[in-house]
DNA sequence: AAATAATTCAACCGCAGTCGG
DNA sequence: ACCGACTGCGGTTGAATTATT
């Protein structure tokens, strides 16, 4: 084992470097290049740790670096692999070529864990959160279920009352109808850890994010806006009986397009199909609850 | 315009793994 | 097998920058 001494001698600079010592790095890196890190200040003229210089040179003056704000594909590709090899950033940056290690574990600390833990998402286990935002909307979801429940009963027992009874009066086509029970149904699959990645799509460009049998995802707008702000990349969602949710990154923003028409859960189905009063429920405020809960404009 | 708070990111630090003597 | 030199990695820091009051 043994710890570098380099660092520990006084006398040789630290803190930022100067555009002279960048030149002096640079000039002796082309022409012999680095050799040993350790050696290499003495030659080059650098006070300098030989460690400082490997950092300078690896992080800021090697040519095949891509500097400035990363692309949507490239977050993206982090957020997976980060998934799959969490802090591993040397591991992670050999992924994305032109970008160092530090960049991305910087980009990753102050971007993509922030924003994933905005979203709900555990940033540690990429995985919800069992937090209290989740705990309401569990609770919000079994409140929901057992309003259905008592709702469809009621029309049944109203039916048997008056068997003759015209049929009320529909104020939305049955595909279009309310979703926001779809979109509690979905949130609670998605609190159980109902996803989870593809670990064989990581490579490709094109991956697929397979969530477990039966889980149904949300077709409402704001919902959808939900998913594409947790798991924007290149994606194919299969949803119900190969029901398609795409994501769009040709858009720069990414996207999420149903390919499909929605394919609602068989058992919910039939309890809309069989609640009047629940077709008229007014669902338009779900979306403002949704983007109030996630903060997204899922639009 | 000034003060303060928040954010960003380059650089440092220390640990662990590898290699050669 | 042991030891020290060296490299690479990930966590952390703090100065610079930007946003907010």
């Amino acid at each position: 084992m043994g710890r570098s001494p380099c660092c520990e001698k006084v006398g040789l600079k630290k803190g930022p470097w100067t555009p002279e010592e960048d030149q002096k790095l640079l000039a002796y890196i082309e022409q012999h290049g680095h050799g040993s890190w350790r050696a290499l200040p003495l030659k080059a003229g650098l006070e300098r740790c030989g460690k400082s210089c490997r950092l300078r040179w690896i992080n800021n003056l090697r040519p095949d670096i891509k500097r400035g704000k990363f692309s949507l594909q490239e977050e993206q590709t982090i957020i997976q692999l980060h998934a799959l090899l969490g802090n591993r950033w040397s591991a992670i940056a050999t992924h994305l070529p032109k970008r160092t290690d530090n960049e991305i574990k910087n980009y990753w600390n102050t971007h993509l864990k922030k924003r994933l833990t905005k979203m709900g998402i555990d940033p540690v286990t990429h995985k919800p959160k069992t937090d209290a935002l989740a705990a309401n909307l569990s609770h919000m979801a079994q409140w929901e279920n057992a309003r259905l429940e008592a709702e469809a009963r009621l029309v049944r027992d109203s039916k048997l009352i008056l068997p003759n009874a015209p049929p009320a009066q529909n104020h939305l086509a049955p595909t279009t109808r309310p979703q926001c029970v779809v979109v509690l149904k979905a949130w609670q699959g998605v609190v159980s850890g109902l996803f989870n990645f593809n670990v064989d799509s990581m490579q490709s460009p094109t991956s697929t994010l397979s969530f477990m049998e039966n889980t149904t995802l949300p077709t409402s707008s704001s919902s959808v806006g939900m998913l594409n702000d947790n798991f924007a990349w290149n994606s194919s969602i299969p949803c119900e009986s190969g029901d398609i949710l795409k994501v769009d990154n040709d858009s720069s923003a990414g996207e999420w397009k149903c390919l499909e028409k929605p394919n609602q859960m068989p058992e919910l189905k039939e309890r809309l199909d069989n609640s009047m009063e629940l077709q008229e429920m007014d669902c338009s405020s779900e979306g403002a609850w949704f983007q109030e809960l996630f903060g997204c404009n899922g639009l």
